[in-house]
DNA sequence: CGGTATCCATTCGGATACTG
DNA sequence: CAGTATCCGAATGGATACCG
């Protein structure tokens, strides 16, 4: 039996899953494997997610050491939003899956303009 | 844009958590993923899923080409599910979220009996 | 044994309006 | 710009009872 934020697991598939599972949350790293964004920027890219899901999904990902969060003190404000080294570290795991997807939509799916 | 099943999806790492995302499917899978079980062995296995969300999971995973459901015709009644060729080719991809998963508990969370 | 059916509480999620 | 607050319907999830 795992623990983690007393919450309990039983096997670490499970635990990784809840963490950065969902339906968003991998959408979300994948966008920053590559570059600090800012939330407005995030938001424009993963149009259908809403604001107070986004907001939610990126507090999740920093309060577990995934996401950092930079705030700059501007007006107008300015939040940029990157991979911490330790959020890096799921990159593979992101690429196997990007991976899977595409030569799942390859076979089975349809590619839309 | 991706479309797989009527559902439309921006991006591979979307479509392929929508299909083995969520709480339970990777679990599923990674139970599945050296033997055969029957449903009973997974409920047993998976003690903290129940068996509407259980029988959902398969379902799904059945209709999407990654598990596979054999009934025998006997009383009592038994079904095996087991991957499909298909379904084990995510199997690398849940290696690396289990060792991850792993590792993440060795350095943030706790190990209990 | 391998499920369904039903009930019900909780959460999720979208839309919109508002704020420092 | 980067959020919060609120409303509210939809979907999810657990428990239990029942069935072929």
């Amino acid at each position: 039996m795992l623990e983690y934020k007393d919450k309990h697991y039983y096997c670490p598939v499970e635990l990784t899953m809840d963490l950065v599972g969902g339906k968003w949350k991998g959408v979300i790293i994948w966008y920053l494997k590559d570059s600090t964004m800012r939330y407005n920027e995030l938001k424009k890219k993963i149009t259908t997610i809403s604001e107070k899901v986004l907001i939610k999904e990126l507090r999740s990902l920093e309060s577990d050491g995934i996401v950092s969060r930079k705030v700059y003190p501007e007006v107008p404000p300015k939040v940029e939003y990157s991979l911490t080294p330790y959020g890096k570290t799921l990159i593979p795991i992101f690429e196997l899956i990007s991976k899977w997807g595409n030569k799942h939509v390859e076979l089975y799916g349809t590619l839309k303009e």
